[in-house]
DNA sequence: CTGTTAGCGCTTTCAA
DNA sequence: TTGAAAGCGCTAACAG
């Protein structure tokens, strides 16, 4: 494979003006560059990015760090990363924590291959991301809290969050509010349990007997604790799910059941995914801005990156969103 | 930031001896190990994996380029290349072509940043393509057709898939099918309105007076174009979309205009994503293998890497799939 | 405007 | 078992 010497070669100039060439810089005149242009074409030159970054000591890349690639992710929460770098005239790309600290992301975060990293994954150790986090290395979280002076955390009030839909349920008269969430819960899902739990307390209703958590928080196991659910007997008037992924499983046990939701049973998720609002019943949730905290993580490295100093937590407030899986009653 | 220099003079031994510890070579003495892993750990040491993989001239990653990093695209596809490529001991980045010849994809396809790349965007040049593909860098794009020696191509039938479910239509007594798509077609979107029309044309029906192509393939599209079929007034008794994306968007114009699918008229799409099952009435759709053209894409990577001689150009049958947007015409 | 040269940080012969 | 040294391909002073 030619590298810049074999063009410089061929064209009969030195390596640095070679260089000076490609790179279009304005020291070199016309008609060498000319010259060396069509030699690297005519070798179909390619530069090796690497060696260059190595040199610059900058790659103008933020990586993009998801839990799998295969998602499912936001993308409206992409496209405000995506759309500020760009605008930056930084490169982005994503790449996927699977795998923990064996992972592509690893690699990623821990040896220098871009310039800053936006962590959307909780299987990575907070005390690796501390450790990566520098001045020249800004990293932001989203969902979670990492302390540590280079990264800075981008959240959502899920408490709130919670509490306010199980509220709303109250409001609408259910007394018997079950909740179906996952095993090993992370910050996030915790804060979440813990809105639906003291809004149950404030009204003086029971919660502790109405929790069912194991497994993972996705469709599968949404339908499989259903089921579980409704097995044992006694069916609550309403369920809140730690998520839409895990709603969507249980309308669809429900479904199989010939349980009407919402006329047996309302049920309500959190996040407020695409699909909500496409499966029948279209699924009430809780909405958490997408765009906006993409958009916001990306500035901030960009802040960090020039020296600025910028606050080390947000929070972003969330919002039920009403539609028809839930009922009054009456 | 502190270098492997550091490390080595910390712990009082020569940089090639701290290379051999820091990458757990047999070479060095448990004692000298110790001794240099600790040093690298006071120094918080990070290695440069840009310097590594230039002297090593190797990047054992594989890039993923997808025209927009914020979907949609196939999960299921992107989960058959990475299942593949982490069972290699390789990572997988993905990055945007978005932007097209100045995008972030071209800074991976030709400056040598992985060890081989899968494409699946259209908004690439052939040309830029076949110039980087080399034996040391081999690259498989989807659902597109680039002669080169080093880049293979895998795509789907998309003459047939069309020309089945136009064919499904007729069967079930429709004469009068409408076909909606987008403008500046690839080779994708052609194949299939070709599929469509030699269907007609075999049956003895006017497929030309009733195609509707401008815009692009999306959702908002599809949905206008619909808007506009609905407002000429004659309404056709099935439509045919280029993709499940705009037939979605078709489906929200008609109940919009309280036109009944499939009472009124019936829908067709094409791709079967997964919002396809969940949309109301659920669409029936053209299926293309997902997963495994994923996973072919990643395997011929590593063949072509080991030097071994494959197919150029590999092709997927597709399959319909009834659901609820289509009804017999008695 | 062009060439010489010193590295960027790392791996890997080759010698000791 | 360890160290000296060459060099991956490129950029950017600096000198001419």
């Amino acid at each position: 494979m030619a590298t810049i010497k074999d063009v410089a070669k061929l064209a009969g100039v030195s390596i640095s003006t070679a260089s000076y060439a490609l790179n279009n810089s304005p020291k070199v005149s016309g008609k060498t560059k000319k010259k060396i242009l069509e030699a690297a074409r005519h070798l179909n030159y390619q530069k090796n990015g690497l060696a260059s970054d190595l040199k610059r000591s900058s790659t103008r890349t933020i990586a993009l760090i998801v839990t799998d690639l295969a998602g499912p992710f936001y993308a409206e929460l992409v496209k405000g990363v995506q759309d500020v770098t760009l605008s930056k005239g930084y490169d982005l790309l994503a790449c996927s924590s699977a795998g923990g600290e064996a992972s592509t992301a690893i690699k990623f975060l821990t040896e220098k291959r871009v310039d800053g990293a936006i962590v959307l994954a909780h299987n990575i150790a907070a005390e690796t991301i501390e450790l990566s986090a520098r001045p020249a290395f800004p990293v932001v979280v989203l969902d979670r809290k990492v302390d540590s002076d280079h990264v800075v955390s981008i959240e959502v009030d899920n408490e709130q969050g919670s509490y306010q839909a199980a509220g709303r349920l109250i409001d609408l008269g259910h007394r018997e509010i079950a909740y179906i969430g996952g095993r090993a819960m992370g910050e996030v899902h915790g804060k979440r349990l813990d809105g639906y739990a003291r809004a149950l307390r404030e009204h003086g209703l029971d919660a502790e007997r109405r929790l069912h958590q194991s497994g993972h928080f996705d469709r599968d196991n949404g339908y499989r604790l259903t089921k579980m659910v409704i097995a044992q007997g006694h069916l609550p008037t309403a369920v809140m799910y730690a998520n839409d992924e895990m709603a969507i499983g249980g309308i669809a046990a429900f479904k199989e059941q010939r349980i009407g939701v919402p006329e047996q049973v309302s049920v309500v998720g959190f996040d407020d995914i695409e699909l909500a609002q496409y499966v029948r019943p279209a699924l009430s949730t809780v909405l958490q801005p997408k765009y906006e905290r993409g958009a916001l993580a990306a500035h901030l490295i960009f802040q960090l990156l020039e020296g600025q100093e910028v606050e080390r937590h947000y929070q972003f407030p969330t919002q039920f969103v009403s539609r028809d899986s839930v009922r009054a009653l009456t």
